[in-house]
DNA sequence: TTGAAAGCGCTACCAC
DNA sequence: GTGGTAGCGCTTTCAA
């Protein structure tokens, strides 16, 4: 069933049943409602390909996420795919993991289809800036980055005021009386890196002194959090306010916390940085900076969406994060 | 730039061109070569759209899931999504929502767009059987239901050996000496009735008989849990065991116990059914019934891409549940 | 207001 | 072994 078999049926030419299906131009009213009816006896749907054939475009975006099951990253893809859905596109999901180079793969396919737009979700991905052969290739299509920046004309970024954050982190604990304040991250990556210079930078502002470790590098893990944790303790650092740059790395902590005798918050009070159930579920529960993963995912939608109807880019977003209080921080 | 581009440049005909990107035919080597230089020149990728039109495909396939934020769906759609682009296949995911007839929206879009196949993932769709004007639109395409089935032609099943799984806890309990054993599940979804049809019969397999209430239905959700389990202690119904529907109402559970000074395990030990990290964070950890999340996608990709090759089609496929022991149930 | 026809970029068939 | 060309199902222009 083809808009050839439409047109025969309803004894008129594919021009016009072409014209009803996307209500462009002037028909008859009667010959429209004639059309109207054997499109609706056959439920007739016409070939989104055949369509973008002509068009250009299949109506479909797709996201770059390292792992969809990283709760944060599940938040934002099914934000950014609520909301594309609800403009009529589809979304195709690509879990590329932490090494950039897999994107390429999947750009290769996504520029043969392509889709519309490109959203990605995770600080990693300001990385392929170093990956110029593949950024390239990227050019056919609008790409908006959550969490990341890249300085080309087709990058648009929404970003998250890190530095707030942790302000405000800081600026709790500190409230509590905990001025043994450290901050564990994954140094290695492009989030960690600037969470560290905020970290130093706010320390200096309030100008808290410390001289003792105050900044661990651990990969994102709860075992890497417990881990990181023992370290602090083996190398006899004094902390009484812990700040994890994930929050599943924070419950990893209190975990070894609780194993070494110490009490949350009494002894050590701990801030995640996420926003998810797992704060939830955690004994305390977790105090967290909520990096706002589905207003971030909303936003990225609204860029890209204005972008595909050619309206003018934006200035870099920029999202204000909100401190959570819960138990382990008292 | 096209395929008549590159013909032009190689001073050959596209249908040379064709045969040399799709490695069909013979091709005299030297031509071959100058065609590849040309190809690799512009880095050269044909257009999927238009290759779609002729060849029906666009390698594409979909994933209908209610909502990927919930971590056992994350793990299965992760699981699709790699598998299926290890075999050049890209993955477009669909919340629906519990809501089923919100599937709609999405097969006339699919449809449109023709994807290779469709891959659903929860009970819920199971639903999709009593919703003919539904389904008669999903005929194109073979549709593999991950804890789902349906009987139509293009249907496809894994399922998970619930009752095993729920005879394991049952019997783990009793091992312990916990006798007095509930159920949480919700009852108004189609894998939360199969339980309790599993659980009574499992118990009269046992010989156990129990007066008391011994299944409670609960919506899934952490606050859900602890009222369910606020419920049953209102009720003054003695147990010292429960069996939840999900990880999430088992550990709200598990905090309402605990804010009734019950100790788990020794007291009530408590068993989830899931497969996810929130097993680990909460106190104690939870023994829980692994779903084998990451198997059943796996093996859903199995089935529809062999589908997709005109392989046979296969029988149900049932995979094993396993217990997974932690200190909930000591 | 309607229809004829070109053309989107490719694959596959049929001649040569 | 190679090239010409029909045709996939649509949108869009141009004439009528």
């Amino acid at each position: 069933m083809n808009i050839y078999d439409i047109a025969a049926e309803a004894g008129v030419s594919i021009s016009t049943v072409s014209r009803v299906m996307n209500h462009k131009g002037n028909v008859n009213p009667e010959m429209k409602k004639r059309i109207e009816e054997v499109l609706k006896k056959y439920d007739y749907k016409p070939s989104a390909i055949a369509r973008g054939m002509v068009s250009k475009t299949m109506k479909t975006v797709a996201v770059l996420v390292t792992d969809i099951r990283i709760p944060q990253f599940a938040s934002q893809v099914y934000a950014v795919e609520q909301e594309f859905s609800r403009e009529g596109y589809n979304v195709m999901v690509c879990n590329t993991g932490e090494n950039i180079e897999n994107c390429d793969k999947y750009i290769n396919t996504l520029s043969q289809k392509q889709v519309d737009g490109i959203v990605t979700i995770g600080s990693v991905f300001s990385r392929l800036a170093e990956y110029p052969e593949i950024t390239s290739k990227m050019r056919w299509s609008p790409v908006v980055m959550a969490n990341g920046e890249i300085d080309l004309p087709n990058f648009y970024s929404v970003l998250l005021n890190e530095q707030e954050g942790l302000r405000a982190g800081i600026r709790l604990l500190y409230g509590k009386g905990k001025k043994k304040i450290c901050l564990l991250c994954d140094l290695e990556t492009n989030l960690g890196a600037r969470m560290k210079e905020s970290f130093l930078k706010i320390l200096k502002d309030l100008k808290i002194d410390r001289k003792e470790e105050q900044v661990i590098s651990c990969k994102n893990g709860m075992e890497e959090g417990a881990w990181a944790v023992r370290l602090l303790m083996e190398n006899g650092c004094s902390f009484d306010g812990l700040i994890f740059g994930r929050e599943i790395t924070a419950i990893g902590g209190m975990k070894e916390l609780r194993k070494a005798g110490l009490r949350i918050p009494e002894d050590v009070s701990v801030i995640g940085w996420g926003d998810s159930i797992s704060a939830l579920t955690c004994q305390p529960e977790l105090t967290t900076v909520d990096m706002k993963a589905e207003q971030m995912g909303i936003l990225c939608v609204r860029i890209l969406h204005g972008l595909l109807q050619n309206q003018e880019p934006q200035a870099p977003v920029i999202i204000e994060p909100e401190i959570i209080l819960r138990g382990s921080t008292g």
